[in-house]
DNA sequence: GTCGTGATAGCCT
DNA sequence: GGCTATCACGACG
C-alpha cells in the first residue's frame, strides 16, 4: 500500500467511526441552515430490495407560513400537517400526477417548514437505482432531481411522517469536510411573488449531480 | 446540448 | 376546474 492509499484508508476508517445518523437537534433549528448544512450528508434508504445511498448536493428551504411558496402557507391541511409537527420527520407529498418528493421538517414544533432534497449523488446500491431508474442513460441522471431521487430510492407516501433521525429512511454524517455552496433561486415557484426570487436553493459547487446549473 | 409538450392525479379555490 | 416544489421524449443542431 503506497503513502496515498495508505492516506485515503485512514480517512475512511476516520469516516467510519465518524458516521452517524443527524440527531433530531440538527434539524430543529433555522431552515436556511439547515439546507445549507444538509449538503455533503447521506440519505439512505433501507428497502426490501436493498440499501441505496447518496450525497446530498442540492437542497431548497421552505420557510414558514410567510413564505408563499411554502405549502404551508395555505394553512394546516391533512396534506400540511407533518409540517407542523416534530423536526427531523419526512415530508412527502405526490406532484404532477407522477412523482412523489422529499422534505426534512425543520424549526420547532408548530413552525411549519421545510428542505426539499432535490438531487443526490449515488454512492451505494447503484444497481439497484439503475433497475428503478432502467430509462435513464447516464448515472449522474440517477437522481439529479427530486422525483427522480424518491424513483431511484423508493421512496413514497408510505414514507410520509416517516421519522428521518431512526429507521429505514435516514439522513447520516460521515465526517466528510463540508462542501461550497452556491444559492440560487428555487425551482417552479414563479407564482410565488416576492417570494419567488430569495436565493433559497442550496447546491454543491461544482457538483455535476444537481438537476441544473445555477 | 436546448426547447416545447404531454402525462397524470391530488389538492384547494 | 385550474394548478402543480416534475420528468421523459422528440425535434433540432
Amino acid at each position: 500500500m503506497d503513502a496515498c492509499e495508505s492516506s485515503r484508508f485512514e480517512s475512511t476508517a476516520r469516516r467510519g467511526e465518524l458516521r452517524a445518523t443527524l440527531p433530531r437537534s440538527f434539524y430543529e433549528r433555522p431552515t436556511l441552515v439547515v439546507a445549507r448544512e444538509l449538503l455533503g450528508k447521506i440519505l439512505v434508504h433501507d428497502s426490501a430490495a436493498g440499501t441505496a445511498s447518496g450525497r446530498i448536493v442540492e437542497t431548497e428551504a421552505y420557510v414558514g407560513p410567510d413564505d408563499l411558496a411554502c405549502h404551508a402557507s395555505r394553512g394546516r391541511t391533512p396534506r400540511t400537517d407533518v409540517m407542523f409537527g416534530p423536526p427531523g420527520r419526512a415530508y412527502i407529498y405526490f406532484i404532477y400526477g407522477m412523482y412523489y418528493c422529499l422534505n426534512a421538517v425543520t424549526e420547532g414544533e408548530g413552525y411549519p417548514a421545510a428542505v426539499l432534497i432535490r438531487a443526490i449523488e449515488p454512492l451505494t446500491g447503484i444497481d439497484l437505482m439503475r433497475a428503478r431508474r432502467h430509462k435513464t442513460r447516464r448515472d449522474r441522471e440517477l437522481a439529479n432531481g427530486p422525483g427522480k431521487l424518491c424513483l431511484a430510492l423508493s421512496i413514497d407516501r408510505d414514507l410520509n411522517r416517516a421519522d428521518l433521525t431512526s429507521g429505514p429512511l435516514r439522513i447520516e454524517d460521515d465526517g466528510s469536510p463540508r462542501p461550497r455552496v452556491e444559492t440560487s433561486p428555487r425551482i417552479g415557484v414563479g407564482y410565488a411573488g416576492e417570494w419567488a426570487a430569495k436565493p433559497w436553493r442550496f447546491t454543491v459547487k461544482g457538483s455535476t449531480f444537481v438537476s441544473k446549473r445555477a
